[in-house]
DNA sequence: TATCCAGTAGACAGGTCTGTCTACTAACGC
DNA sequence: GCGTTAGTAGACAGACCTGTCTACTGGATA
């Protein structure tokens, strides 16, 4: 609307997009909050203004990364075809980013889960809306929001592999063959 | 052999025993180096004796967390019939412990993958020799390492959801109906 | 014109972290 | 008997953490 309001939202924008980039690519609790400060160019009592604690800005990354990720997800799968065959490349366009270091939600629940039992909330809501949109992929049918689920967890352990192996390959060709065999197995 | 040897052996025993359960509970950042030396009743010479820094520390843990979790699965696979049958109960099992806080070497990468860069090599060939553990359940045949590896991405799966979620029955029955799928589609 | 308000710059408080240091004790092995 | 070795107790250094504070600036608005 002015120019005032847009240098407050860019101020905020700033810090929101340095605590996304940093705290998915080294972790929360290795971020200190001087170094997102630092990077996001701002001072301390500005960002103290926008967040104040921590723990706001954990919430708001995650919610910010949520709305990144489903809608990066929902286009990356139109793109290769909207099916449940797109499922495959769609992970293997995201395994083989540079920048890939696993899913922020279990990330951040293996960091803070403790600590922050509301993270474990959000990460249930995210994997749940994940879920809902796999089962868009898949015919209606008695076993549709089942077979999403089941989806849902053989994507999540090839993130884990895909996170910790040297590449990405064998995770894919393992949530390929799981993906064949669940929906083969039809009648 | 002796009380000398013995008392050397029981401090290291306590400073060990005490780490892994703090670093598996709590977390391995989240977990101070004074609070392992406090509970484990030890002082900081004592620690430091034994173990140089807190990432010698980590690694045994590692390797402790390693051999008991190994010698518990083969245990638990055989006492469930030992066959692949036994993978869903005996993962029931560990899910439903209430001390379970998912993987350890898992949540190890995620914590400190970035930072400790061998902790992902020890987490590779943990999961490397669960997998070849699988592999040892499945009939001989041309896929049955790639059986196994599948079936490890799986459970990895499940670990994870049994995580974050409430209770731990839909993440096995996922997984029972993962195995079931990938093993019936033979031949 | 006067007043907010979001911003800059940076000192500081209070806590926690890892790791080192001094000083002393008791048991074992040669 | 004497040196080595593992232990106790606890102070301390230096880094880093989150969060607060003072003092100042410049633009938007009433």
């Amino acid at each position: 609307m002015n120019i005032h309001v847009s240098q407050t939202a860019s101020a905020r924008e700033r810090i929101l997009l340095t605590a996304y980039k940093l705290f998915y690519r080294e972790g929360i609790r290795a971020t200190g909050i001087d170094r997102v400060i630092a990077e996001s160019g701002v001072t301390k009592v500005t960002f103290y203004r926008h967040f104040p604690s921590k723990n706001d800005l954990i919430r708001e990354f995650l919610e910010y990364r949520h709305q990144r990720w489903m809608a990066w997800f929902t286009d990356a799968l139109q793109r290769h075809g909207n099916g449940v065959k797109a499922l495959v490349p769609v992970m293997a366009e995201w395994f083989h980013d540079k920048d890939f270091r696993g899913c922020a939600f279990i990330n951040s629940v293996v960091e803070l889960g403790g600590a922050l039992p509301e993270i474990v909330d959000i990460t249930r809501r995210h994997k749940q809306e994940m879920a809902d949109v796999i089962a868009s992929l898949l015919p209606p049918s008695r076993r549709r929001k089942q077979d999403a689920q089941d989806l849902a967890l053989a994507i999540d352990g090839a993130i884990i592999r895909a996170h910790f192996d040297e590449n990405a390959d064998a995770a894919l060709s393992s949530l390929n063959r799981i993906l064949k065999a669940l929906l083969l197995n039809r009648r």
